[in-house]
DNA sequence: GTCTATATGACGATAGAC
DNA sequence: GTCTATCGTCATATAGAC
């Protein structure tokens, strides 16, 4: 057995799990995230249920994989929207760029983002692997707003902690009554992603220091 | 048959249905919202699951009653912990009595508050009558903002459907980091439900006009 | 109103032929 | 690596005796 047909085995074989996974995330973007099958899944694939455990030794195996690519895929494309902003020296910018890139991804991948920030699952606990990467975009995170901090456009005399205990709240906010009341809406024209830019000067107003957008007042929308 | 008798009989009626309801809530506590099963509420009740049918013609009926206790609930609980505030002079001090009250029934009851603000039941629509409770609590606190409006309190220069849309993301963020990051904290020692006076005073500083409050400057907690 | 018995089907998962 | 066959369990729901 040559080492190239070694190659193309493997490499078919990553194709079917990402086919397994593609699938699985349609369904539950479909019916919630507690609502996928595998006889839906096989079905949808047009092969037989226990195939699937040629991929996967569980159902919690896939969600546990599902979990891994969310926080992944969140994580890059939180680096890639903030890349060079934390060089920024206006905070509501540099918050409206962060904020938008979470809500939009949020709103783009509802099934993820049900297992990633909800409890959809009973009984399901993603191992440390697949939490790994959501436990970095905390830490990057925090980073973010301490270096707002030394570049003098965040309040020093509240903790990190507690600007980001907030911010999350704000974000968890939008994205959740997005997806519980409009999900079909996009971020563009979302009726609750659409308040991102008020909750953001909102909060610059309360934690930012001498940014002019601090004192302007936000208009009717 | 005496009315007496009939009027025992509806009694005893109502109360298994309540215990029916009580014993579902229970199991959705523990299990999440979606992983409600009648043989396990019978179980609990000591009944076999045929005998539930006498009480409730399908699964979803039991969901669209607690759909509408929990809506009702919510609102008794909202009118009494509000009454008498829209008198009030502070802006602030009517927000954070209000937001509290919401905030704590909502961590008090996460069953019934996944099922009225998330969707955790595939496939489940409540029924009008259900979900008429939730409608007032909308109507009620809107007209509670326009009345502070009319005091002076409230900004008029901007729509009252942005200042609502808004006060629903930040009610909305605290009790779902709350409810998905440290479900068994309660709302005295809730590391996310602390967040509420910050909040309200960013809200007051954004949307409110004279308050002495929207001046003052809140302290690390 | 409660039960037994049952219909009907989905589910996750395993065994073993090919 | 895919299949058929099947296990065991659970689910919602119905029929009919008591």
């Amino acid at each position: 057995m040559s080492t190239a047909s070694l190659d193309r085995r493997a490499r078919r074989r990553q194709q079917t799990i990402d086919e397994v996974l593609d699938t699985a995330v349609e369904i539950m973007t479909e019916q919630g995230a507690g609502g996928l099958s595998l006889g839906e899944v096989a079905r949808r694939m047009g092969i037989r249920p226990p195939s699937l455990y040629v991929y996967f030794p569980s159902k919690h195996a896939i969600y546990d994989a599902l979990f891994a690519r969310g926080a992944r895929d969140l994580f890059d494309t939180m680096q890639e929207a903030t890349h060079g902003f934390t060089a920024s020296e206006d905070m509501a910018q540099t918050l409206l760029t962060a904020g938008s890139a979470m809500v939009r991804w949020c709103v783009a991948n509802p099934a993820y983002s049900q297992l990633l920030f909800w409890r959809p699952v009973p009984g399901f606990v993603p191992s440390q692997e697949a939490y790994a990467p959501a436990v970095e975009l905390v830490v990057s995170s925090q980073r973010a707003l301490t270096d707002l901090q030394e570049q003098g456009l965040l309040r020093t005399d509240i903790p990190v902690d507690q600007v980001f205990r907030d911010w999350t709240i704000v974000i968890a906010g939008i994205t959740s009554q997005q997806l519980s009341n409009a999900p079909d809406e996009t971020f563009e024209d979302g009726r609750f992603t659409s308040a991102l830019p008020d909750l953001v000067e909102m909060f610059c107003r309360m934690y930012g220091t001498r940014s002019p957008a601090a004192t302007a007042r936000p208009t009717s929308t």
